[in-house]
Formats: C-alpha cells, sequence, structure tokens
RNA sequence: GGAACGGUAGUUAAGACGGUUAUAACGCCGGCCUGUCACGCCGGAGGCCGAGGGUUCGAGUCCCUUCCGUUCCGCCA
C-alpha cells in the first residue's frame, strides 16, 4: 500500500513547480464580502479536499486560517481538471476571484464563510506524503505521536493559536518592562555548578578537562551581580535547567522572565508584578484584572487551604480540630499531632465506591485511610467513627464546618505535613470531580511570609526554602540561628487558580547578612567562598537593596490557553523521560568525542543493553 | 527510587470464561457525482495484537520480564 502511495505521490512530484512570479496578495483568514470581486492570489496548505466530479472544493490553509477555494470546469478547465491530484497537506498556491458564495451556502462556522475564491490558475507548491494523524483540532492522536510527528501537530490550528498567544504575551511583557525602565541584559548559560538547588545539567569542558559547567537553574546570581553593578532595573525571558523529574507542569529546560529591581521592597516588587500580569491580561486576552491581588501568609495558606499555592476559585477549606479532639474517646483523633475535616456541600449523595476513590487518593500522600461523616439530619450521622464522639465534640465540629443537613465531612488525623498534604490536595481533587470550579475565571493570589528554612530529612539539616540569597523578615535575623524553624523570609509566591506562577524575594545585600544565611545552612567558611565567593565579594562593594521576582513562562502561558500541560505550549517539549521523540535526544555520541572530552564511560551502553536482556526469566 | 493507567490496521478504539477467518469508525486507494464544507454513494487494500519468555492441545486475552507513553508521590534552592 505505502508503495502505491508513494508512486502517486511520485507521479504528482512531477507537477511541482517554484513559485516564480507569484506573490501572495493575503492570508487565508481575512477575505470577506467586501473583497468580493478582487483578484487575489493565496498560498497554503489543503486541509480538506471535496471532489464533486464537477465542482472541486479546497479549504485552503495558512497560519491565520482557512479559505474554500473553488476549481469549477466552467471557469478554468485545465486548472480543474489538474487538481484531481490534490491530496491533504498538498502545498499549493492559487490565483482567483473572490465572490459570494450562492444563496443559502454560507458557512456560519468559518470566519470567510461568506465568500469563496474561483480559482483561474494554480500551482503546485508540494506533495505530501498522508500523515499519520489528521492536522485537525478534534485529532485525538496519542501525544507519543504528536510529538514523534511534531512538525505536523504544530500544523494544528489550536497549536498554532498557543504559540502565537505565546508570542503575543511574550511580546507584552518586553514592551511593559521596557517603557517601566527595565533593561534586557543576557547571562551566561555556560555557568558554575552549585549543588545547592537541583540537581545541575553539566557540560563537559574540553579545554579543561576534568571539569565540568553547568546550565543554569535560574540566573539568579548573576542578576544579583547585575544589580552589583548599577543596572537597577533587569530583566530577561530566559531558559532554565534543572535535571529533576518531569511533570505535566515541568520540563527539564523551560522559560523563566527573570527580573531584579534596585533600592526596592516587597511592595515595589509585588506591585510591578500586578501591573505587569494586568498588562499581559489586556494585551492577549483583553481581560481586565483588579489591583491588588489578594494576599495571604504562608501560615494562613497552609492552615486555610493544606498548600502553599491555594485555589481560592472555591471554597471548602481545612478546618482545624486538634484541640477538640484532643480529649476524644477515639484514640485515633485524641493522638493525632493534627485532626482537620473539609466539608462537601450536598456531598451526603457520595457513593461508596466515590467514597472509596478518595480514601485511594489520599494514600498517595500517607494517609492511611479517610474517615468521612454523612449529615443525614441534624440527629443521624452515618459514618464509621461517628459512634466514638461524644455529644460535646459532635457539637464542635457541627459549628466549625457549619455542617448542615446533606453535607459529607471528610477527615484525616496524623502529621501535619501528611494532614494538610492530603486534605489539601483532596479539595482540589473534589472540586475537579464535582465541577465546582467555576470557569473562565483567574483568581490571583499572593502567599507571603514563607518560612526561611525547611528542615532536609535526608541530610539532617536546614536549607534555604526558597534560596540562600533570600532576606529573612525584620526581627528574623536571630531566629536564623537560634530557632531557624521558624525564622520567616522576605519571600513571595504569585499564585493563579492553585498554580505558582511566580515567586521571588527580597535580597541579602548585606555581606554580613550573607555570611550568616551560610552559616546557618551549614556551610563552612571555606565552602561558601568556593562557591559563592564571587557574589559575596560582590555585596562588599557597595551593594544596594535589591529584590526581584521570575515568572514560569510555560506555566503562565498554559494557564492563559487553558491547556493542561506545559507542552502544549511549547514548541518542541521533552516526554516523562526527558527524550525528545522528534529528534531522539538524548543520543549516545562517538568515541572520539568522548576521548576528545576526557570523558571514559564506566560501562559501554551495548553492555548495558546486554546486561538488561541477561537479566534472569521466571 | 516508588505507585497507577495505557500500548490491537495509518489513526482512535471494541474484543464476554483462553477456542472458527481479530471487529468498527475515520483515514488511504479506485470508481461515480456541479454546491460541498467532518460532502455523499459504490468497491477495495490494509494486522508479528509494543517486544521477549512462560503456562496451555490452543494466548490479543492468563503469568513473568522488558521497552515506550501518560498521571502522580518522592524530587523540583
Amino acid at each position: 500500500m505505502s508503495e502505491q502511495i508513494q508512486d502517486l505521490q511520485l507521479e504528482h512530484s512531477k507537477y511541482i513547480t517554484d513559485l516564480g512570479d507569484w506573490t501572495r496578495t493575503c492570508s487565508c483568514s481575512h477575505l470577506t464580502a467586501e473583497d468580493v470581486g478582487r483578484d487575489v492570489c493565496l498560498m497554503g496548505w489543503v486541509q480538506f479536499r471535496r471532489d464533486h466530479g464537477g465542482l472541486i472544493f479546497v479549504d485552503l490553509r495558512d497560519r491565520e486560517g482557512l479559505t474554500q477555494v473553488v476549481f469549477s470546469p466552467d471557469v478554468a478547465p485545465e486548472a480543474h481538471e489538474q487538481a484531481g491530484i490534490l491530496r491533504l497537506e498538498y502545498v499549493i498556491a492559487i490565483k482567483g476571484r473572490v465572490r459570494t458564495r450562492p444563496e443559502g451556502m454560507a458557512n456560519p462556522n468559518l470566519k470567510t464563510g461568506e465568500i469563496e475564491v474561483v480559482v483561474h490558475d494554480w500551482k503546485l507548491l508540494n506533495t505530501s506524503k498522508t500523515p499519520p494523524f489528521a492536522i485537525e483540532d478534534r485529532c485525538d492522536a496519542g501525544e507519543n505521536l504528536r510529538l514523534a510527528w511534531r512538525f505536523l501537530d504544530l500544523r494544528r490550528p489550536c497549536m498554532q493559536k498557543n504559540l502565537i498567544l505565546r508570542h503575543r504575551a511574550m511580546q507584552a511583557i518586553r514592551r511593559f518592562l521596557d517603557e517601566d525602565g527595565f533593561l534586557e541584559v543576557e547571562t551566561p548559560f555556560l555557568t558554575k555548578s552549585t549543588p545547592e538547588g537541583a540537581r545541575d545539567f553539566l557540560v563537559p569542558s574540553r579545554l579543561n578537562q576534568g571539569s565540568f559547567y553547568a546550565l543554569p537553574q535560574s540566573p539568579q546570581l548573576f542578576k544579583q551581580l547585575l544589580m552589583c553593578s548599577g543596572f537597577e532595573k533587569y530583566f530577561q525571558i530566559v531558559r532554565c535547567f534543572r535535571d529533576e523529574d518531569l511533570r505535566a507542569d515541568r520540563q527539564p529546560e523551560f522559560t523563566q522572565v527573570d527580573m531584579e529591581l534596585s533600592f526596592v521592597n516587597e511592595e515595589d516588587v509585588m506591585s510591578m508584578a500586578e501591573r505587569l500580569m494586568q498588562r499581559v491580561f489586556k494585551d492577549v486576552l483583553g481581560r481586565e484584572l483588579q489591583l491588588p491581588f489578594p494576599r495571604m501568609t504562608w501560615d494562613e495558606a497552609m492552615r486555610d487551604y493544606g498548600v502553599d499555592k491555594p485555589d481560592t476559585r472555591f471554597g471548602m477549606k481545612l478546618v482545624e480540630l486538634t484541640d477538640a479532639v484532643r480529649n476524644s474517646g477515639f484514640k485515633l483523633f485524641a493522638q493525632a499531632p493534627m485532626v482537620k475535616a473539609i466539608k462537601v456541600e450536598g456531598g451526603e449523595s457520595l457513593t461508596r465506591k466515590e467514597i472509596d476513590a478518595y480514601t485511594e487518593f489520599v494514600r498517595i500522600y500517607g494517609a492511611q485511610g479517610l474517615a468521612w461523616i454523612k449529615i443525614k439530619s441534624d440527629t443521624e450521622w452515618q459514618s464509621p467513627i461517628a459512634k466514638f464522639l461524644s455529644e460535646e465534640e459532635r457539637e464542635t465540629i457541627r459549628t466549625r464546618l457549619e455542617a448542615k443537613t446533606g453535607d459529607i465531612l471528610f477527615f484525616q488525623a496524623g502529621d501535619p505535613e501528611m494532614v494538610n498534604a492530603a486534605l489539601g490536595n483532596l479539595r482540589v481533587h473534589i472540586a475537579q470531580k464535582l465541577n465546582l470550579i467555576p470557569a473562565d475565571s483567574f483568581n490571583f493570589l499572593w502567599v507571603t511570609e514563607f518560612p526561611l528554612f525547611e528542615y532536609d530529612k535526608e541530610e539532617h539539616r536546614y536549607v534555604a526554602c526558597h534560596h540562600p540569597f533570600t532576606s529573612p523578615m525584620e526581627g528574623h535575623m536571630e531566629l536564623m540561628t537560634s530557632d531557624p524553624a521558624h525564622a520567616k523570609a522576605r519571600a513571595y509566591d504569585m499564585v493563579l487558580n492553585g498554580n505558582e506562577v511566580g515567586g521571588g524575594s527580597i535580597r541579602i545585600h548585606s555581606a554580613a547578612t550573607q555570611m550568616r544565611m551560610f552559616e546557618a545552612l551549614g556551610f563552612s567558611d571555606e565552602r561558601a567562598e568556593e562557591q559563592f565567593g564571587f557574589l559575596f565579594h560582590a555585596l562588599e562593594f557597595g551593594a544596594p537593596p535589591h529584590g526581584g521576582i521570575a515568572f514560569g513562562l510555560d506555566r503562565l502561558i498554559m494557564l492563559l490557553a487553558g491547556c493542561q500541560s506545559i507542552r502544549d505550549v511549547i514548541a518542541f517539549p521533552k516526554t516523562q523521560k526527558a527524550t525528545c521523540l522528534l529528534t531522539s535526544a538524548p543520543s549516545q555520541v562517538s568515541q572520539a568525542q568522548l576521548r576528545e572530552l576526557g570523558i571514559r564511560l564506566r560501562e559501554a551502553p551495548e553492555k548495558k543493553a546486554e546486561a538488561r536482556a541477561d537479566k534472569p526469566q521466571a
């Protein structure tokens, strides 16, 4: 079969010609009734072909849209006859005249549906093999196929729309920041590895064998140096690299809108960031955002939502019950470090199967189970646990959760980290399942007063929550060493519909404080000097107070475009195993290349493959 | 490092307890058709059921291993 098709394509390819002196006069989306009578030249791809024997209709597609062109034996017999060879995705140029469609033949679904172009002459600019999937929005090809044929996938109008939207957002950002006095400065991609934070992508140095560059996780240090250099307002739309596992909203290389400002405090940065978002939403979606955005401290976020990036488009807040059940006869509750609950209004109708599914869901976060109470009436509570609760406890639960007949309550008891994660994520999960999230709403939120440190159980030490250059809040300097768990940072995250879209902080600009921070993180003087000496020295020479923020551009565009994955707003994304199905990167390199770099693999790749195949079979 | 789901014509899917020649839709190829627009009608081709091994008289179906994709946990200063 494929031979047959290739023969066909080969045969057709004989008719391919160059543009010659033909010039495109307009795109495939612009012609309307006002253009009737105009002679035009369109170029594009064959989207659909409807051959009626007599008339041949072709929907011609370019990046802007579709126009129906008609090959008629009455108008141009030769052009009509030759049009028989047209197939999907053939590239053609047509010259013809715009005319209104016959009475009742307009297509209201098409922007250009009132008119058509009747072809006088046309050229075959290229043939195409039959694409492996339909080049249409409604195409339901699997993502692996789409990624392997990404250049075809990107022809689909929805993908074009996403990348056009991305472009518009980037231009809006550049315009705003330029007008606001920011300077765009590029920083190195080949830079120094710093073990704090994410895993680095390493690049071997040929001229310095045994040494490696790292690709930047972010331009953090360079932008602070630029502040020390006196540029005052910097920005960059820049690729960042982190060698960590992928998610729907995480790629190994991703784009940040990175900004840094001198002589500012939190208010200045947050206000600027809000106005930037306002501009982007105005220019890209034509939507007005109300400023300022609501704010919430990290403590409040964890208390009410269990997560540091609350989705505020719906309620169902977490309610604290730890104190109320401290002396409960129900030992599981009484002994738990934390007990919290959420209420699903009208959730009494949930089936056992649905509740079981939610129980499975919270197990992901380490929960042992999921206690629930269905409020059948004021007095009748259907629940596996209600019988363990005293009347007083019931009353507290009823009051705090404002429980009414027809509701269901879900409880979680245990370590605060687990309770918050389980209920916080269950809250969002249920809201999605039950369609409680209003469509087409954008809820921005600032989360502030983040902890300065978090305890790393593996390394048995405190590590920076944001990064080690974040300034502690006023009055929290002493806590850095005396009580690191309670030290708070001058850090802020911008949250949009439950997604972290940006984060930043006021930085440490005093060398003494920076040194203290390294002490708190358990760095020796030597190690601090070796790894961050250049920043430290810059702080010693008149560093201005400064702070900044960085936005995850891919996530922001994903939300603007209404997509579920950032892969849909990145032209050439990687799979979850960080491979590129189009180019087959990463790939093996020659021994000669490795030798030049002074690198020898511990195990030859072929041997590894063999080892896999040799594994004993059951 | 871990968990879950998926892989069957070009594509998307169906395939009851393991049992005839593995279905359907779309796409593709050929024919017909002068107003279609997801055109219509008639005909046709198209399959190593991801790969390897096992159980069995017999495997798309059961078991094991492995590869690929997706989602999530860990991880992501």
